[in-house]
DNA sequence: TTTTCGGTCGTTCGTTGTAA
DNA sequence: TTACAACGAACGACCGAAAA
């Protein structure tokens, strides 16, 4: 079963827009390539030695780290980057920020409209809290920037986890960013940015994972911390590999394609 | 007919409480 | 301690009714 999911996986890279493999089917992470296409031909990506990359890395998480389709974080971390609005000053501008909000929703159907490759299942919304999130990101920017790089020194990624992991307002109201951690690590893994970050620290148990995992008999700990989330994180990179998440987080839509069939 | 409004439902989180 | 279920927050999606 697992292995028929992972062949799945790999015999529709070109299907679906998430799944970014090379030649020798070695995944090249989430923003290596959107597969969201800007009018002028080039195609949405995060190249994350860029500063700015960076700092969308870290919005896109946080985005994602909410309800609603993931379509609505990467259209927005699109429109950021084609209007050049990832500077951290930017988001320290009152003014500036007041007028993204506003012009929230024309702001997200103009982004689809001009954009093709992806076609959102659902009408893309720029959800109003994800604007404050933005600030907390930039107001400590600097801190995370540090800490990253202190983990990379040390060999101990547990000091940057567990200091975003305290950020307040990454995630909803004042809520803090935990699911989408592991986001991070793996796009700078797989990206080369830190190639020491183990893998077990790169899988995603969100909702679409989980369901997956249930109907393939993966038992994965109930998440309720920093701990059970890198235990589950761990339990799917040992199944998958750096394949990571993607076989469970890919499994519906697959189904879908009737790319894979389960037995019963 | 088209647009706006209002209420309900669904979703995906993080957190809290409880029992093993 | 650890594992798990239940809860609540914070939205958006959806749909039908009312207004324009």
């Amino acid at each position: 079963m697992k292995k028929q999911l992972i062949a799945a996986v790999i015999n529709n890279k070109d299907r679906i827009s998430y799944i970014n493999l090379n030649e020798d089917a070695q995944y090249l992470g989430w923003t290596h390539d959107f597969n969201i296409i800007f009018p002028d031909g080039v195609k949405m990506g995060l190249d994350l030695n860029k500063e700015e990359d960076l700092f969308l890395l870290f919005v896109l998480a946080s985005a994602w780290s909410r309800t609603g389709q993931w379509e609505n974080a990467a259209f927005f971390t699109t429109y950021l980057k084609t209007r050049k609005k990832y500077h951290r000053n930017q988001w320290l501008d009152d003014d500036f920020v007041k007028n993204e909000m506003a012009e929230k929703d024309k702001n997200a159907a103009w982004i689809v409209s001009e954009c093709s490759g992806v076609v959102p299942r659902k009408k893309v919304c720029f959800r109003k809290d994800i604007y404050a999130s933005v600030i907390v990101i930039a107001k400590n920017w600097n801190i995370i920037k540090e800490k990253l790089e202190l983990a990379e020194c040390l060999n101990d990624y547990s000091l940057f986890i567990d200091y975003l992991a305290s950020l307040d307002g990454l995630g909803t109201g004042q809520k803090r960013m935990r699911i989408k951690i592991p986001l991070i690590l793996r796009e700078l893994r797989c990206q080369g940015i830190y190639p020491s970050i183990p893998g077990e620290f790169c899988c995603v148990p969100d909702e679409r994972v989980k369901a997956a995992s249930k109907e393939l008999g993966i038992v994965l700990p109930t998440i309720n911390s920093i701990d059970s989330l890198f235990k589950a994180s761990a339990i799917i990179y040992q199944q998958f590999g750096e394949l990571y998440d993607i076989p469970l987080f890919a499994y519906k839509d697959l189904q879908v394609f009737g790319a894979f069939k389960t037995d019963n």
